[in-house]
DNA sequence: CGCGCAATTGAGTTATATCAAATACGGTGG
DNA sequence: CCACCGTATTTGATATAACTCAATTGCGCG
């Protein structure tokens, strides 16, 4: 299994005031007087593509806010049968289940390289006792999580096959910003749009030949977003 | 359209004071003080089976805190499909998406006889900010909405028709208190699990024939328990 | 008792899964 | 830089499961 690349720990809180992406991650709305709260270590730690940052069952300390990358979050069935129900990018919490106690609803696997703040609870717990403004950032992330799975049911598990992978690719690239986005294995597609591998290949094979959707690189691709709307949306 | 069956509308909030089930819904953890900042009317209203609470795209001033009943939350896609994506029922919250100021995501439709607290979203703003029982409160249902959220992937949309139509059945049953618990109609089966009326209806009819499924009433059943988990999970 | 809607059943069609093989691709080492 | 290897992707043939359409049965309610 792969695993971390750097790992950069520091105590305190003072990195984060002059985070250059404080206004992307969980932490944008708090003051100079917030942060002095803050008395445990967050850590700061990159992850190489294909990693585990935790697994599904394990006993959660912290929450993961993502600076930068893809992150899928895998849940396993009792059969061995597995779906990927969300997947994670800048801004967007991990592990948030561990503020209620609980272990982790799923495995988290980084797609890309991916960059974190690995926050004890402890430091959330304690600040959302005094910042309305925290409050504010989870409800708002928490939110945003149930939206997105709602969205997964509607569109990615409703459907024939290649209606599936074009709201799919649709979604992708529409959360990028530039004009290229993120194309995961024809596998992970499957997992995510409850397919198989080879349905999934042929959907995206017969898009290529169409010419509504060209691969740019191993992972990156551009779709034509008018077409593949009017053709499955 | 059916409609509300009794409004009763009232003024502050000392009915929520003595409410018989305030532990199961939102309010269970707050105190005498903090009832007494609540100075918007909080309605008390029940609704005969097949309402609608809200549509999809509506405003939403108020969030609903189901004290009784069972109520599906369907989303729609542009071309016309649709999906149930959530069932809720007694303790759960609908329309926590108004908290953001959105408008509504899914209509929300009663299958039961449902008795709710419809909270105007100015008080819950008003709480959040001074008392950290009620954030609590919100944290675990929110926690809960996404968990539940994920299993209706992993659970719902995965594996064939019958595997979907049990652990459906066990869901149902597992959240109900005594040995029976609600059948939906087997169109709703179809929209929660993303196959057709039809397959649900085949599903259902084998299990009863197995003598895995017993109808008690027009929508009520019994289910062996052992023997769908043995044979689906 | 009969009406109307829901559920069931069946036959035929289609989409997807399955299984197997061939091709393309990225990464590695010579 | 090229050749090779392993893996991912694509493709095809076949089997199977689900959908579609239509008809029948069952059930609750007036």
């Amino acid at each position: 299994m792969k695993n971390i690349l750097i790992e950069k720990a520091w105590r305190g809180a003072d990195r984060c005031k002059n985070c250059a992406i404080r206004h992307l991650v969980l932490f944008s709305d708090l003051d100079h007087q917030d942060f002095d709260r803050i008395h445990h270590p967050i850590d700061d730690i990159d992850y190489e593509p294909g990693s585990w940052i935790y697994h599904q069952g394990d006993e959660m300390p912290f929450v993961y806010t993502i600076r930068s990358g893809l992150i899928k979050l895998i849940q396993h069935l009792p059969n061995g049968d597995r779906r990927i129900v969300r997947l994670l990018r800048q801004g967007d919490l991990a592990g948030l289940e561990s503020l209620n106690g609980q272990n982790a609803d799923h495995d988290a696997v980084t797609l890309d390289h991916v960059s974190v703040c690995r926050i004890p609870r402890s430091v959330i717990k304690t600040l959302q006792r005094d910042t309305p403004n925290l409050h504010d950032a989870l409800i708002k992330r928490w939110q945003k999580a149930l939206s997105g799975a709602d969205s997964w049911i509607t569109k990615l598990s409703t459907g024939n096959a290649k209606q599936r992978v074009a709201r799919l690719l649709l979604l992708l690239d529409q959360a990028s910003t530039d004009d290229s986005f993120f194309l995961p294995t024809r596998e992970d597609m499957g997992a995510m749009l409850g397919v198989t591998t080879e349905s999934a290949s042929k959907a995206t094979a017969e898009f290529k030949r169409q010419n509504w959707l060209k691969a740019l690189s191993h992972n990156r691709a551009w779709i034509d977003t008018d077409e593949l709307q009017r053709q499955f949306d």
